[in-house]
DNA sequence: GCCAACGTTGGC
DNA sequence: GCCAACGTTGGC
């Protein structure tokens, strides 16, 4: 099993829409890196930090886990969409999707500057500055490390 | 709203 | 294949 951290704005979708729905497809990625990502390493049980991006703050807001293996995003050939890219057509796809179901809401938003104030974490790829993958692999002791915080109080900044 | 960092596009 | 221009992401 891998584990991931992926982005969405709260706005467009969060992890309160997702358990509100339960599943949902993961669509709209239209970076090639985080396709391939998605496309040849992400497997059905595999577990997701679901990270609001565009927020305030900006943080993991709970855990998601795939549900099915990468397919084509329609969204891709919708003109509607504003997800559209007409390089991808049903007979050539050029965008994929995961779907995801919720697992769970942490009871508190681990934000990211939270998350860069620990020494275990570093070298996780969000709190990279300049990071903009919006899905990126990470190591399972950090992902475990992270859902500890979320039952643990915030530290106090210095 | 600003802008740094990054990815993509397209002329050559 | 290079790289400047442009567009996007996303924290602040």
């Amino acid at each position: 099993m891998n584990t991931w951290l992926m982005k969405s704005e709260p706005d467009v979708f969060s992890i309160d829409d997702l358990e509100s729905k339960q599943q949902a497809p993961w669509d709209g990625v239209r970076n090639y890196q985080a396709r391939n990502f998605m496309r040849d390493h992400m497997k059905v049980g595999d577990l997701v930090l679901f990270y609001h991006s565009n927020a305030t703050p900006p943080g993991v807001a709970g855990v998601a886990r795939v549900c099915r293996q990468a397919h084509a995003d329609p969204t891709a050939w919708d003109k509607k969409s504003p997800y559209y890219d007409p390089k991808s057509t049903p007979a050539k796809p050029v965008w994929m999707m995961v779907d995801v179901e919720f697992v769970e809401k942490f009871p508190r938003l681990i934000s990211l500057d939270e998350l860069k104030q620990y020494p275990q974490l570093e070298g996780i790829m969000v709190v990279k500055r300049g990071m903009r993958l919006s899905v990126q692999p990470m190591k399972k002791e950090h992902f475990d490390f992270i859902r500890r915080l979320a039952g643990k109080p915030a530290l106090s900044t210095p």
